[in-house]
DNA sequence: GTTGAATCGATCATAAACGAACACAATCCG
DNA sequence: CGGATTGTGTTCGTTTATGATCGATTCAAC
């Protein structure tokens, strides 16, 4: 059997019971371990399911208010790679800004496993991924609740968070380009981006590459507020240099 | 059996019953003792339940941002009561602070078709409820998440709470009594409920009959911070009086 | 209180599962 | 044809789940 129809094929038996394991694919496809474990791997990535000791279980995305509605989103997988590549910068011990948005969203997914850690959030669907892993101390900048955004903002969310200092800021922005700097379609959110970026050592930007080298209307800051550009596929070398001028590093993968 | 399942049907079984033991499942899923105890205690730390000698019991906590949650909450109906005889207080126009709890998290659906509303709360189940109905704005205090109150505790959000006055706030406690004031069972908890009760013009202490006359370890405010005690059925009527007498009215209905 | 049985949790040992790296074959494409 | 890509399997060191041991703790009966 070829590697879609087992894919198909997994899924529809992840949609019969709770729980399917390697192994069970393994006797009927007749194929390593290895493959099944690549085979559900990919699944996870793309959000079907999430991989557990020995197998995997249903993607819980329903169910949870405060997540995104993850079918209908564009880029998902964009998003989802962006985020595991941002993952790896994420230590453990660290304390790190997390901004709202859905492509900051799906970052919680790739830091559960990390320990002692200390999430500073103004996101409620950060938090609700977040909320049942010991091991991850969340704090919740408050403020007014805005519902489309369901995340925190306005003067009480911006003061408070001069009162946390992170190691590591994780934002995102609508546009960014060398010589307008960091741009937003929404002026509360770009005051809250900047805060959290000028309360932590080091700042990573996590963007898709259609927003690089693009400007929204409103500007907030230059690029050298930030350290790491994180996307999700190769950008053309004149540009990688234009920003390594900057001080800042572009990161694909 | 895999550990998955395990969990699974573990809470499945505490749904059903008040108490579960690590002996039964140790036969049903030809496992040691320590696996299940081990397992208890990962569901422990999510909050989901509370490890007793010899078992686990469930867990109080609220929230309808977890998937199995239907499980049949302890006096629901008498909270469900307290909260609809609460929301007759609340007035269009009205700011109020919302204490967390199981019992406060019930205002919420009765207080939505209210106009022009604020509300101000650490509970994030109130705020789910809360945040897709646009005639109501939402301010949450932010601060360190506690899991499995679903809530956010500590001096930054005690700090914050000071920085907000309400006309009203609806607080919950787990004992209150004429002659040792209110008592809770969680001195950060209380901390919060102090605080709020001291920014609002008029008090409202929502508890269930069981709590009145009884105390619990914390004792933190008189009964005088309260204006009016709404319960769910009759309460003696020597009560009432002393009550009345310390100027607090006590609502049946 | 005292005592004894049951339960608990820290620790160690083991087997299974995991993933990174490398190897190999099949396929694609200039 | 030859290089690149893709899918798969293998190896091997690491991680995870589990069970066993054993001293400490808890509970209940006295």
């Amino acid at each position: 059997m070829v590697q879609e129809n087992r894919k198909k094929y997994i899924l529809k038996a992840l949609n019969e019971r709770e729980f399917i394991s390697v192994n069970e694919f393994v006797g009927q496809f007749s194929v390593s371990p290895m493959t099944i474990r690549r085979d559900l791997s990919e699944l996870e990535d793309k959000g079907f399911l999430i991989r557990k000791y020995g197998g995997a279980v249903k993607s819980e995305a329903v169910g949870n208010m405060f997540s995104f509605n993850s079918r209908v989103e564009k880029n998902r997988e964009q998003k989802e790679k962006i985020c595991r590549t941002a993952s790896g910068f994420v230590e453990d011990g660290d304390i790190i800004f997390v901004d709202c948005g859905s492509t900051l969203f799906r970052l919680s997914r790739y830091i559960i496993k990390k320990n002692r850690l200390k999430v500073i959030t103004n996101s409620l669907p950060v938090v609700s991924e977040l909320i049942n892993y010991s091991n991850i101390k969340v704090t919740f900048i408050g403020g007014d609740i805005v519902s489309d955004r369901k995340a925190a903002y306005g003067s009480t969310a911006e003061k408070l968070i001069g009162e946390y200092h992170a190691d590591k800021a994780f934002i995102g922005i609508d546009g960014i380009s060398v010589n307008n700097g960091l741009s937003s379609y929404d002026e509360k959110e770009a005051r809250i981006t900047l805060r959290m970026a000028g309360n932590a050592d080091k700042v990573f930007l996590l963007c898709d590459s259609s927003k690089i080298e693009k400007d929204s209307f409103y500007r907030f800051a230059p690029v050298s507020l930030i350290d790491v550009l994180i996307t999700e596929q190769e950008v053309d070398s004149k540009i990688i240099s234009n920003y390594k001028e900057k001080n800042i590093t572009i990161i694909t993968k």
